[in-house]
DNA sequence: TCGTTTGCCTAGGGTCATTAGGCATCGGTA
DNA sequence: TACCGATGCCTAATGACCCTAGGCAAACGA
C-alpha cells in the first residue's frame, strides 16, 4: 500500500481551501480525510483534532492575509495606504470566507502571538502613522477601523446588504468616510 | 407519565437562552431536549429539525431586539438617536451573544420579510431621516453604521480587542466619530 | 540487510440529527 | 362517566462525525 504522504501543512492547507468552499462549519475531519482518500483517524497523527485543525486554519489564514496586507500598504500613505488596505482586506475575505471566518475565532494568544498573526493589526496601527494621531486616539481610530471593515465585509459575505444599490459604489463611499474622519480626527472629535 | 407541554414557542425560547449561555454551536436538539428532560426525537414533532430551530431563534431576537431598538430611538433625533439607539444595539449584543449570532445567520427571506426581521434596519433608516440625507447617500450612511455597530459588537463579543485602553472609551468615541462624520456627509464626501 | 520510526489502518465507543412507528394521555363528546 | 380521536412523547434504528487504542507495514537510516 502505498501512503498518502500527509503533514499538518498538507492537512491544514487542504482544510482551508474546503473551508472556502463550503464554508468553516463544513469543515470536518471526515472530509478532510476523504479528500486525501485516506481514513478519519489517519488524521490524528497530523491534527490533535477538529479544534486544532480550525486554530491551524487560523494561523495558516493570518500568515498569508499579512502578507498581502503588508505589500499593499508599502510605500503609501494616507488615503492611499488607507484604500489599498482596505480593498486587499475585502478582496482577501471574499476570495476566502472560510479562511477569513477561520481568523475570527479566538485563539489562544500563547499560540496566535508567537504565530504573529497580530502582524495585521500592527500594520493598521502603521498606516494610521501617517494621519499623525497620538495614543490614544489611534487605538480608538484602529478599533473603529477595524470595526468597520469588518463589519462591512462580514455583512457583504454574509448577504446581509439586500438594496439595489451597488454594494461597490458603498463601500468606495464608506472608505471615504473613514479617510475624511482620520484626516480630521483631531479637531472633530475634540468636544 | 406527565407530558412535558413542550410548544414551538417554548422550545425556541430555552434555544435562544442556552445559546446566550453556551454559543449558537452548542445550540443541538439534543441539548435543548435534555433541558426538557425529554428525549431528542420528542422535540420533532414542535420543530423542524435543527436549522429550523437556528431561524426560530434568530426571528424570535430579531423582534425582541427591534422592540428595544424602537422605543430607545423614540422621540429622538441626531446624536441623541444615534447613541441611544447604538447603546441598545450593543448591550444587547453582549447580554445575549448566541441571539446576536443566530440573527446574522443568512436567512431565507420569503421567511423574515413577513415576520419583519428587517425592523431594525427601518429603525436606521429613520434614524437617519434627522441627518437630512438623500439617497442614495442614506442607503451608504446606513451601510456604514451597520458594519461599524455590527463590526465593533462582533469584534467585543470575541475578545478582538485586547489593547489596555478601555474599550468603553472607545466606543464613545466611535458614535462620536460617526455622529460628526453623518453631520458633514454631504460638505465631507462631495468631492 | 536490518532495525526503527511512523504513517495509515482496523476496531470500537461516544454524541448528535433525523425518521418511522407505537402507545398513552389529554380534550372534547355522547 | 365512558369513550374517541388527536397528538405529545417514546422506542428503535440509521448514519454522520469525533476521537482513542492498538496493530501492521512502508519508508528510512545505519
Amino acid at each position: 500500500m502505498r501512503r498518502a504522504g500527509l503533514t499538518a501543512d498538507l492537512v491544514t492547507r487542504a482544510a482551508a481551501d474546503l473551508a472556502d468552499e463550503v464554508g468553516l462549519a463544513g469543515v470536518t475531519v471526515s472530509a478532510v480525510a476523504r479528500h486525501f482518500g485516506v481514513k478519519d483517524a489517519s488524521l490524528y497523527s497530523h491534527v490533535r483534532g477538529l479544534s486544532d485543525l480550525r486554530v491551524r486554519i487560523a494561523l495558516l489564514a493570518a500568515t498569508e492575509f499579512a502578507d498581502l496586507l503588508a505589500p499593499a500598504v508599502a510605500g503609501r500613505s494616507g488615503r492611499d495606504a488607507l484604500v489599498a488596505f482596505a480593498d486587499t482586506y475585502r478582496d482577501y475575505a471574499r476570495a476566502h470566507p472560510g479562511r477569513y471566518a477561520a481568523m475570527q475565532q479566538p485563539i489562544d494568544p500563547a499560540v496566535s502571538a508567537p504565530a504573529g498573526s497580530l502582524r495585521g493589526i500592527e500594520l493598521i496601527y502603521g498606516m494610521l502613522r501617517g494621519y499623525g494621531l497620538d495614543e490614544p486616539d489611534t487605538t480608538d481610530a484602529v478599533r473603529l477601523l477595524r470595526s468597520t471593515l469588518h463589519g462591512f465585509v462580514d455583512l457583504e459575505c454574509r448577504g446581509g446588504f439586500n438594496d439595489p444599490r451597488d454594494t461597490e459604489a458603498s463601500w468606495r463611499r464608506v472608505l471615504a468616510a473613514l479617510d475624511v474622519l482620520l484626516t480630521h480626527w483631531r479637531e472633530a472629535l475634540s468636544a
